[in-house]
DNA sequence: TTGTATGCGTTATCAA
DNA sequence: TTGATAACGCATACAA
């Protein structure tokens, strides 16, 4: 910060500007200073006005000195940690990622700290790394899909304000959620391949575990009732929200269903892995089979072919996320409206005259 | 913040598992166990055995008060934090996401906690988080990729002990340096390119400002060479490490030197980029020409084809890195020898006979 | 084995 | 405007 670069080159005696004391403490400056502890303090928190000439002696000794005040005890005397622990599910999720992207970038400017932690999909560990935050007293928690129940939830958000994203809650002034329509995302999808002609809709869904995917089934049920078209249950097979679940529930459909003309999977990892099983087998999309995919990862649209999918927002829901946890420490009411999702036709989609055309046996 | 919730429900009185008050501090457990403070300090650190009654005493009232240490005040007082910084470039980047997942399991068992910033690719932010590390009081810091220099990072050190991934410092007590050899791995995807029958065998780069970048192409170079090809710069052009150089490097590729018959890119999101701009034009792969990446993202396995790639083993590295800075703060000695990257030869590159035939006109 | 006293580096309250 | 002084919540050296 201070480095004015005088000295790099070697010969010339070295004068570090970082200097070898790693422990300064304001005290000390203060007496470089010649002043008292409290008018340092005042002084790096702007809290009362002091002479300039006091101002320019500490100032003088705090870049002398390389001072850092020590956050844990600011935070420790003045309750306020300027931190908000931010719980995910899985850290190298390439679905979290925007979402952290987001919160931390949003965070930044009001000066909190974001502490990213993993729960791995593991509701014991959520609940461990949420007293984590507690014990570290955290100014308010973000959570990215919690599976703990409301209640539970209730009660920790007497430590911290909470937020969760991907789940509407009773709101109240320590605990809100952030809704995404994942219904409506699922319908609009559906709804899309249908408009192309398609009738035969395979749907590969994600972990019954998880209230999205469940919704999301619900969205594809929904569109395919009012296209007045029959909800089939051999054309639903179970994902897991991974690559390796979309290849072996694909290999299930082919081999059990074969003649569908389109498949709804309900994240784009599914997708991944279904377009990877339908290649070995040599089914083109889309000339054979439509694919549409949910989320829209980055990578979605570098997919051959680029990959139609139901756009999330993440990391304009993150940086809404790091707002309204600021908002809600800072004692103002929050507005929280459902996000909308919305359809990204890209290339994987095709318009088909009904009855489908039998799928091809193309070679592999 | 003193919200008792003791009303939650309106009806039945709520017996909530999470008592009332938010800040049970050490000594009120101890005055309702009717011990000294110290005394429950010894029994949450276990350091000291204490009589099994007083201990069953202060458990009880710890559990009735669900009473969580506040770590802030213990790291003030023991001078560890038992937290690590981490220093990623972009959290959001799915390279980085492996080596976060790695570096958080390992940590967690030693009790330690990692704190992950992104300095996103600016050196001023590395800075900035650098010294917020200080400021927090990290007991050790691990930085993924740091482009500061390493004279800087030395004075640093000074804080607490540092570990550098994917760079080679000269190591001491307080700084080490994790290398990963990108030279060898880049010379492996060429040879085994050049074994495929391969000599028109063109590179997309990546920002000419990252050190490893500069080793893959030298990788890249060192191959050519050692097969007495000669190098030429026409077949090389730059890209960003993001997939959409990949695509610009190589329209222009295609439009200046059209008869390469493979293409090493400098990583896998350059290759994301550049199959899709050979698929925009027709170019199959690996029929027309073979594509080789770099690093082995988790997606790459799913490319269509799957891509052929050089594996940086980051879950392992991140494994390593967190094992090492433990030890650092431990003040245990640690040998850190670079890592070696394999070839992971999936089904974008194949064999041809040389001279390569001519890409085809296939229709778009 | 247990308790007392002191310190960790700040902020905040209160006088001056 | 400034300076003592008391928290903040815990660990720890020392004494018992």
């Amino acid at each position: 910060m201070t480095h004015d670069g005088s000295n790099d080159k070697p010969g010339a005696p070295k004068v570090s500007d970082v200097p070898a004391a790693p422990n300064v403490t304001l005290e000390a400056i203060a007496r470089a200073a010649g002043v008292s502890p409290s008018t340092v303090s005042r002084i790096l928190n702007g809290s009362a006005r002091v002479l300039p000439a006091k101002q320019q002696a500490v100032e003088a000794a705090i870049a002398r000195f390389n001072y850092r005040p020590n956050v844990l005890a600011r935070s420790l005397a003045s309750g306020r940690t300027e931190t908000i622990g931010v719980l995910t599910q899985a850290v190298s999720s390439p679905f979290y990622a925007e979402w952290l992207r987001g919160i931390e970038e949003s965070l930044y400017e009001p000066g909190f700290t974001p502490i990213f932690v993993s729960s791995r999909w593991n509701i014991d560990d959520e609940k461990a790394r949420l007293e984590q935050f507690i014990a570290r007293r955290v100014d308010g928690i973000i959570l990215l899909h919690a599976q703990l129940d409301e209640s539970t939830l209730t009660d920790y958000s007497r430590y911290a304000p909470m937020l969760v994203l991907g789940r509407s809650v009773h709101n109240s002034a320590t605990l809100a959620g952030l809704p995404i329509d994942n219904m409506q995302g699922a319908r609009d999808a559906t709804h899309h391949l249908i408009e192309q002609g398609h009738r035969e809709i395979a749907f590969i869904a994600g972990p019954a575990s998880h209230e999205d995917a469940i919704e999301r089934l619900v969205g594809y049920r929904t569109a395919l009732e009012e296209a007045g078209i029959g909800f089939d249950a051999d054309l639903v097979e179970q994902g897991d929200y991974l690559e390796t679940g979309g290849v072996a529930a694909m290999e299930r459909l082919m081999a059990r269903h074969p003649s569908f003309s389109a498949v709804f999977c309900a994240n784009d990892q599914t997708a991944y892995g279904a377009r990877l099983a339908m290649f070995r087998r040599g089914v083109r999309v889309p000339d054979d089979v439509s694919l549409v995919g949910f989320d829209d990862l980055p990578t979605s649209s570098y997919m051959t072919p680029p990959l139609t999918t139901v756009r999330q927002p993440t990391y304009e829901i993150g940086r809404l996320a790091a707002q309204g946890i600021v908002q809600m420490i800072r004692k103002q009411s929050i507005a929280l409206s459902p996000i909308p999702l919305t359809l990204v036709t890209r290339e994987t989609t095709r318009r088909i005259t009904p009855p489908p055309v039998k799928r091809g046996d193309t070679p592999t």
